[in-house]
DNA sequence: AACTATTTATAAGA
DNA sequence: TTCTTATAAATAGTT
């Protein structure tokens, strides 16, 4: 959006990249949270400028409720992922809802989706 | 941006909400994604739905690596609100750089500016 | 930091 | 949920 189109690329210029980086920002965060607003989310986001500055924002109580709800989401899906179970196929793995088709590809963690497959059964199920 | 201007308020309909979470939450993972290549940022993203889904973005390694970096960043910046020094001036208070004006509302942590005032010196310092 | 031309996101509707 | 389209909003390049 602006007077040009961009290629999605680190930005060489120190300075454009710095400016970039504040408008963006500015933009990411009131995007959060208008989606926390409408959407009745909860939404936690940190960012790191490349020079180590920190940013964040969180819509309910705090960053540390969020993280310690992430955490409790993790491990439970965890417990998805390794259950206590005999379960298995013949070729050893065993063909769960939420398997990636792709792998850590980005950044995303493993067996976590964060556009399809979120964490509870049910979902995309139908179609 | 749409067919209409709309209120950032709870959208109150569960289907209507629904879809707007669906298109919304894509659009932030995107703009997360790009905000972290462009300006060769850092980025952690968790958001749960209404009804409990999680869905994240990390741009490095994995969540767990930014919430460790973010508890080290706040650690740090607890130091720097609670130093062990005997700075203080008649009334009691501190005028530090980071100082709020503000207090602690819509959930931001205290003492910490989402927009403004990140937690190193020289921010802002220009102008 | 302000200003706009443009691109991009998205609200409604199908 | 996906596609389409009109329109609102974000923002790239400039000043």
């Amino acid at each position: 959006m602006g007077r040009g189109k961009i290629v999605i690329r680190r930005i060489d210029n120190s300075t454009s990249r710095q400016v970039t980086f504040s408008k963006r920002r500015k933009g990411l965060i009131k995007k959060a949270k208008e989606l926390a607003i409408l959407c009745d989310a909860e939404v936690g986001l940190v960012i790191f400028s490349s020079t180590g500055k920190l940013y964040e924002f969180a819509n309910t109580s705090c960053m540390k409720s969020i993280i310690e709800r992430y955490n409790k989401a993790k491990e439970e899906h965890q417990q998805l992922l390794n259950p206590t179970s005999e379960i298995k196929t013949t070729n050893g793995k065993r063909t769960l809802w939420f398997e990636r088709e792709g792998a850590t590809k980005s950044g995303k963690p493993v067996g976590i989706e964060s556009q399809r497959h979120p964490y509870e059964k049910g979902a995309n199920a139908h179609r």
